[in-house]
DNA sequence: AGAAAATGCTGATTAAGATCATTTTTTGCC
DNA sequence: GGCAAAAAATGATCTTAATCAGCATTTTCT
C-alpha cells in the first residue's frame, strides 16, 4: 500500500512566512494545522474544476500551479499563476460561488487544504487577516485588469515578452541567476499570452535569434532583461 | 457666484441601500456623512487619474462612470463600469497604491468623497463591512478574469454582443423595458469591447440588420435578448 | 532501450480585424 | 435655429495572427 503523504505542520512551513497567513497567532496556526488536509499532486493533475463548489481553500506548500479557463471550443487561457505560499480557491470561497476556473499543477506539488469553515472563521475573527485578504484581492484585481487591457491593446510579441518577465518575477530564477525556475510547454506559453502554440513558438525563436533569451528545450534563460522590458512596452 | 453643490446625507441616499455601506450602523453612517465631501461632475469630466495617489474613495450618489486605461499609443480600454451606489477608487486605497486607471463620468454625475482615513477605519472596525469589501473585490476579480480570457478567446462580434448584455445588466433599461438606460458613443463601445470604432460600428449595424437590436443614434434597444446571448456564446 | 505519443518547429494560406480615406449625419453651442 | 465640430457610417486596403499541413524532435511509458 502506498505511503500516506506527510502533511507538514503550518508552523514548520517555510511558505507560511510569505503567505497571507503570516499574520496569524500561534493558536490560529494550530487551528489550521489541526484541521487541514493535504495532498500530493503530480504534474498536470487537477486541483479543482470550474463549475464545482469549493469546500475550502488550498495552500501551496511546495509547487507551481496554473489557474485557467477553457472556452466552449476547448481553448485554454491561463488567468493566474501560483507558487509556494500562495492560496488557491479563496476567490470563490469568499464570494460563495462555484469555481470560475480550473487549477492544475505545473509541476509535482504538495498542497494543503483548509476547510471552508475554518478559513471563513479566521477571516471574520482576525482583522489583520481580512485586511491581508483584501490587499491580496486588490492586487490580483489590478493585475487582471492590467492584463485585460493589454490583451486588447498589445500585439502578441509584446505580451509574450511581458509573460517572460512575469514568469521571472513570479517563479524566480535558478542558481545561475538567469534561467527561469519553471519549465513550461510552448502550449502553456501560448495559453498564458493568449495566442496559438505556433505563434508563441515563432516569437520565442525571434527573441532567441535577437539574443534576448537563450532557449534549451523548456528551460529558458533571460539574457537581456532591459531590452525585453522595452519590447514588452512596460512603463511603471 | 455659482451655487455650491448640495451634498446629500448618507441617510437620505437611495443608492446607499444597494451599496456595500448598507451594513453600517447609524453612527457609522453619520461618521461618513460628517466627514465626506461631494462634487458634481459633468459628462466626460475626470474623477481621478492613473498614477496619482488616492486620498479617499468615491461613492456615486447618482450617475454613470467608466474606469479605463490608456496605453502608450493613446488607445483606451474600459475595465469597469459603475453606477449609483457603486464605490470608486477602493482598490487603490485598500492596497495602498497609486491609481492604476482613470475614471470619468459617462453622464452628469453627483459623487461623494470619503477620506481615506475614514474609509480605512470603518474597514478595520466593522467586520461586516470588510467582508462586503472582500466579496465585492472577489466578484470584480471574477469579472476581470472572465473578460481577460474572453478577450483572448472570443472574436469581436461575440464580445460586442456580450457588452450589450452587460450594459443592460449594469445600467438597466428605460421604462419601455428594452431601451438601454445608458447612451454611449460608438467609440466607448469600441473601448469597452476592445476593438476599433469602425469595427464596433460595423457589428452594431450587423446586429441591427439581423433584428437583434434597434438603433436610434446613441439610444439602443435590445430586441432579442436570447439570441444576443447565443451570439455572445455565453453559458452560465 | 525502444516504440508510441506528445510536443516542437517551419512554411503556406487564409481570415479577422486594423488602418486609412471619404462622405454623411448628428451633436453641442452661440 | 443655424453652424461648426464631432461622431457615425462605409468602402478599400493592409497587417497580424490563426489555421492548416507536414515533418522533426523530445518525452513518456513499457
Amino acid at each position: 500500500m502506498r505511503q500516506r503523504t506527510v502533511i507538514p505542520s503550518c508552523k514548520d512551513c517555510n511558505a507560511q512566512t510569505c503567505s497571507i497567513f503570516n499574520v496569524l497567532s500561534c493558536d490560529e496556526q494550530d487551528k489550521i494545522s489541526d484541521n487541514k488536509g493535504g495532498n500530493f499532486y503530480k504534474r498536470g493533475q487537477h486541483i479543482f474544476f470550474e463549475g464545482t463548489r469549493p469546500s475550502g481553500v488550498f495552500c501551496i506548500h511546495k509547487g507551481k500551479v496554473k489557474i485557467y479557463k477553457i472556452d466552449h471550443t476547448g481553448n485554454e487561457q491561463i488567468v493566474r499563476l501560483a507558487k509556494d505560499g500562495d492560496i488557491l480557491g479563496y476567490r470563490s470561497v469568499v464570494s460563495n460561488e462555484l469555481y470560475a476556473s480550473f487549477a492544475a499543477a505545473l509541476e509535482d506539488s504538495l498542497i494543503c487544504f483548509i476547510p471552508r469553515s475554518v478559513f471563513l472563521e479566521l477571516l471574520t475573527s482576525n482583522g489583520q487577516l481580512s485586511m491581508q485578504m483584501m490587499i491580496r484581492l486588490s492586487k490580483e484585481l489590478k493585475s487582471a485588469e492590467r492584463r485585460l487591457a493589454e490583451m486588447a491593446q498589445k500585439p502578441v510579441r509584446e505580451r509574450l515578452a511581458e509573460a517572460l518577465l512575469v514568469l521571472q518575477d513570479v517563479f524566480g530564477v535558478e542558481n545561475d541567476g538567469e534561467t527561469l525556475d519553471v519549465r513550461l510547454k510552448r502550449e502553456d506559453f501560448a495559453h498564458l499570452v493568449g495566442t496559438t502554440t505556433e505563434t508563441a513558438i515563432r516569437f520565442l525563436s525571434e527573441f532567441k535569434h535577437e539574443g534576448l533569451i537563450e532557449v534549451n528545450g523548456r528551460s529558458i534563460k533571460i539574457l537581456q532583461n532591459r531590452k525585453l522590458t522595452q519590447v514588452a512596452n512596460i512603463y511603471d
